[in-house]
DNA sequence: GGATGATTGTGAAAAACTTAACGACTATCT
DNA sequence: AGATAGTCGTTAAGTTTTTCACAATCATCC
């Protein structure tokens, strides 16, 4: 439909969930306007840089009274294509794979896990959280042209293997938990999200960027 | 002892954890020495990023040679205070925080969660991967003075109160797991992992991003 | 021992992202 | 109706991060 979507920044794509999210909060709440100051505050995010983000898709709001909660959420809906199910599987049900299970992404979020993929005997033909465990074997055969993403929270010495057959499966986007940096052509997109890193990092950011000492009272 | 350290970017900062677990790497299959283009290869990021993140710490590499990785995983393990224990707790013992108890942080990461707290009457007393699991309402007497970061995966609606209570208790650093954004002191600082973020903004990217069918081949 | 090829460290440019500031406009109050 | 306080969208400035490109240097081979 609207081929040149391309000017949006991604740094601002990114924080689009995020406001998505609490968007739909506040129209939960029954609130009706929202400025782009009370969002900031939520949100942590400076408010100018809200009011830019939003501005990437025209002029959603209005000088002097803010954002239309109901406008903004419907406006959000679409564009993060939430009217239609994206589905995914997950690869790997181990100790952080269980846990995914269990937690419905659905909540805020069109996305379903809706296969599960593991070599653990004892697992397969369960049930967790409501989806399927299949064999590993299987996956090229189920996911074959209906699953869009999928979530890899295998041994990192399985993630490069597993990640080949899921791109010749078709998948387009991989949310990849393990250590492993994976490889994959061009035109598959890769996120990686490592634990031990995040921990790592705030570790360094504690000891060497020490904060302010606030002195003024905080709001 | 070295006070001025404050001129590394924050962007390079969170990558020498991962800089360090490749070298780490390299060191045990014996590896001699490392060009940045080898290494940009397996952490996938550009050689000159790498180039340019290491050259803030001085010259760590030999023009015409490259680096030698011995001496690399020693400074960086140094830089990365790796040869002292970071004790870390974790709040609620729930599917996330369970899955997170029974991983080893320490393998490539010396980061120990050191206790875990629920209001579960169930769990506490409990070990799980090794971690005793204390009553919430002993948390101020625990950590006291003694815990650098806290690791938070209760539900959301919590968050905020355990957070208060944290920042009370003498930790620094929190790394939040929960939808919520929770409000500290500018002192303590707060990242956030948001895995239903995550995971629609892969969505997000792969819809309106989409990226290049490569017709050369791939290295 | 000189030629060759590899590789670093960095100055300079480019790109990406954030923030400040303000004119234009709106709602609301008196 | 006019004054007031609030808010957006955007221009411009500032900041951070990435990338290019190359002189300086080193290892190695013949
Ligand atoms: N658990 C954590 O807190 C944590 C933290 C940081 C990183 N990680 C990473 O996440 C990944 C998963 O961690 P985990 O703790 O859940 O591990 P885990 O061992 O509990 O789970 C791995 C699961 O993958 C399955 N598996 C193994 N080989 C497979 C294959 N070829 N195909 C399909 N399934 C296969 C196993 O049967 C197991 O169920 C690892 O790469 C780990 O390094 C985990
Ligand atoms: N599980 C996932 O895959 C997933 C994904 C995205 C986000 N999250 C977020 O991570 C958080 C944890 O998720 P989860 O699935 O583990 O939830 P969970 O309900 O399984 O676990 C929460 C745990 O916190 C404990 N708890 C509740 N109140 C507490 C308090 N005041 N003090 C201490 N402990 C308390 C509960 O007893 C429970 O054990 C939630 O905020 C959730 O939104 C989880």
């Amino acid at each position: 439909m609207d081929i040149e979507q391309h000017k949006i920044p991604q740094a601002t794509a990114k924080r689009l969930p995020l406001y998505y999210r609490f968007i739909n909060n506040l129209h939960s709440q029954g609130k009706q306007r929202v400025s782009s100051k009370e969002l900031s505050e939520a949100v942590k995010v400076d408010s100018a840089t809200i009011r830019r983000d939003f501005s990437y898709f025209g002029a959603l709001g209005k000088k002097g009274y803010g954002y239309n909660v109901e406008y903004l959420l419907s406006f959000f809906r679409k564009t993060l294509d939430q009217d239609e199910i994206t589905k995914v599987a997950l690869i790997g049900v181990g100790n952080l794979g269980t846990a995914f299970l269990h937690y419905n992404f659905m909540k805020n979020n069109n996305t379903k896990i809706e296969y599960a993929f593991d070599t653990n005997a004892e697992k397969i033909g369960t049930e967790i959280g409501g989806v399927p465990v299949k064999h590993i074997d299987d996956l090229e055969d189920i996911v074959k042209g209906d699953i869009t993403a999928a979530i890899l929270t295998v041994p990192s010495s399985a993630a490069q293997g597993i990640t080949d057959r899921l791109v010749k499966s078709g998948v387009s986007g991989i949310l990849n938990f393990t250590p492993a940096r994976i490889t994959v052509p061009d035109h598959i997109r890769v996120h990686h999200i490592d634990l031990s890193i995040e921990l790592q990092a705030l570790v360094y950011f504690l000891k060497h960027y020490p904060l302010e000492e606030n002195t003024e009272q905080e709001e």
